[in-house]
RNA sequence: GGCCCGUUCGUCUAGGGGUUAGGACGCAGGAUUUUCAUUCCUGUAACACGGGUUCGAUUCCCGUACGGGCUACCA
């Protein structure tokens, strides 16, 4: 299962990065690419790196850092290196590397690989509404102003006046570039059809492509696992290495498939979960704005191993039928070669159902201290047994966790309404002293537990010549306001006497007004 | 528009030149259960289309259609 040659580069210390920009909330589908990085170098025994690429100044969001730590750890998945994590290799925040990527574009100047451009943002709309198929590249770079068609003294000149510039790509002609990409094969593309990309902004920070190549090599990355989206700009990107002459030691690629919206059609956006009401987001946030306010996975009631394994799958298979998978599992069993090639859709019943199967799982003791914060938020505070058996009686009729709550508000408070629809034609006023009579036969019951209580009202039907069906649903509304529930007796016994015996009395009583 | 990627049940997928095309979710029915849920059983439903290659193609190749991505001094 942990065949290195499965997964190529053998015999290298697999270093793998998962690099956000922190532009606001990071959607499920980053939480996936995230987690095949993990689970190749957990597998691998290599490191994952997560490293922020924040060179848009303009897009930062603040607290979006925070944010996307916190998602991971929650996930499970705490990053070996990258900012607050430690590591050899930082500073891990593209911002507090400017320096470095000046260094390698002037590098590239020098080399004749890139060129200074002066040409405004304006300019560049401007011949961009005139024609929609311009392209900063070889057949017109000749006609604009930039370090290819200005002297040296005329570049050095604008600089020095303080003129705005970039540094582009110079891109060649007529080359195909290869690419081996690890889930789709080769991929080739024609350098012609690519443009000069900016390398470094106006404002001195670079792009994501030059920022992109420079902390690969430098941190030593080995596999670049990331969205499909990146899959046109992967030709820049081997230019880059080439410009650099990194060639030797670049990374393998793997473009990973989107994730596609629940209904309609394209990627899943960040506007999808709050349109349909789920959550497409790992942790919630809450923002100024109304539309940047979002619910996760987290606060929906969703276990983080549920949700991985989820994730996992969504473009994964194992090759097996097995479907639930820890994450140590998933680490082992996981191969880049059995990632699937197209989009998937995001299928939320499918999340519920692996959450479910997750609840199921998951002791009472444990669910006891998830549930209960969700209980005290209604102002109860159960003792920690009581709240472990109404996990125990609860868990299989739940698939998240504000469900403990909802469909069982009533062991810890006074029943809301009652469901009289279900009794209406069998509760009749001359039975209500056997009913009685079976109230009294619970309060003599010396040990008041499910046991006993079966017993004594088998006993009790059997000698009146009742069914079950003439007593228990009566029962049971009176107890929890409604047909769905634990069985009858556990509900009276984990209630314990006194409530229980006095919740049906006062029932009874409701029962013989309103029917 | 151009470039690139993709296409097996409604959804997630397994498979792979000769299979009754397998599993899971969902849905439907049934068994169990005093109810609901769980569990178990059964059913439902798929190889986009057209050409090749081949004794044989869902599987390989080429087209077409459809879907998706990219096409910024955003990542």
């Amino acid at each position: 299962m942990t065949d290195p040659s499965n997964t190529t580069a053998p015999a290298k210390n697999i270093r793998v990065r998962f690099a956000p920009s922190p532009t606001g909330v990071l959607h499920i589908g980053g939480i996936r690419t995230a987690l095949y990085n993990y689970l190749l170098a957990k597998q691998q025994g290599g490191t994952f790196i997560l490293r922020i690429e924040d060179t848009d100044q303009g897009r930062y969001v603040p607290g979006a850092e925070a944010y996307i730590a916190e998602a991971l750890q929650w996930c499970g998945m705490i990053p070996d290196e990258g900012p607050g994590f430690g590591g050899e290799y930082g500073p891990y925040r593209q911002s507090e590397r400017k320096d470095i990527y000046r260094r390698y574009a002037l590098e590239m100047i020098e080399k004749g690989v890139a060129y200074y451009a002066f040409d405004t943002p304006e300019a560049l709309d401007a011949q961009r509404q005139a024609d929609p198929n311009f392209k900063y590249g070889a057949a017109v770079r000749m006609s604009l102003s930039n370090g290819l068609t200005l002297s040296k003294a005329a570049v050095d000149e604008k600089i020095a006046a303080g003129e705005p510039w970039v540094i582009r790509l110079k891109v060649e002609e007529n080359e195909t570039i290869h690419i081996q990409d690890l889930i789709r094969g080769e991929v080739n593309f024609q350098t012609s059809e690519l443009d000069d990309k900016v390398l470094l902004k106006s404002d001195g920070m670079p792009t994501y492509h030059l920022a992109n190549i420079v902390d690969d090599h430098l941190m030593k990355i080995t596999h670049v696992i990331r969205g499909e989206e990146w899959l046109p700009s992967t030709a820049h990107h081997v230019l880059l290495y080439r410009a650099l002459n990194w060639e030797a030691t670049m990374p393998q690629f793997a473009h990973l498939p989107l994730i596609m919206k629940p209904v309609g059609s394209g990627k899943l956006s960040k506007r999808d979960g709050a349109k349909l009401g789920i959550p497409v987001f790992p942790l919630s946030w809450k923002s100024d704005r109304p539309e940047d306010t979002v619910v996760g996975f987290r606060e929906y009631g969703f276990l983080p191993d549920a949700v991985v394994n989820f994730l996992a799958l969504l473009g994964w298979s194992p090759g097996t039928e097995q479907e639930i998978f820890s994450m140590a599992e998933l680490s082992s069993a996981f191969s880049i070669e059995k990632i699937s090639k197209s989009g998937a859709r995001f299928d939320f019943d499918k999340a519920k159902w692996f959450n479910q199967q997750y609840i199921m799982a998951t002791s009472d003791e444990t669910l006891a201290t998830m549930v209960r914060p969700i209980v005290e938020a209604h102002g109860h505070h159960p003792e920690t047994a009581f709240l472990e058996a109404f996990c125990g009686l609860m868990k299989e009729r739940v698939t998240v966790l504000p469900e403990f709550w909802e469909n069982g508000y009533y062991f810890f408070e006074e029943v809301r309404n009652h469901d009289l629809s279900g009794i209406a034609k069998k509760w009749k006023k001359e039975q209500r002293p056997v009913f009685d009579q079976l109230l009294k036969v619970f309060s003599e019951i010396p040990t008041f537990d499910a046991e006993n209580l079966k017993a004594a009202t088998d006993e009790f039907m059997a000698q009146n010549e009742l069914k079950p069906g003439d007593v228990l649903p009566a029962l049971r509304i009176a107890l929890a306001g409604t047909m769905k529930g634990p069985a009858v007796f556990d509900m009276m016994a984990l209630l314990g006497k006194t409530a229980a015996v006095a919740r049906l009395q006062h029932a009874f009583d409701h029962f013989d007004q309103a029917i």
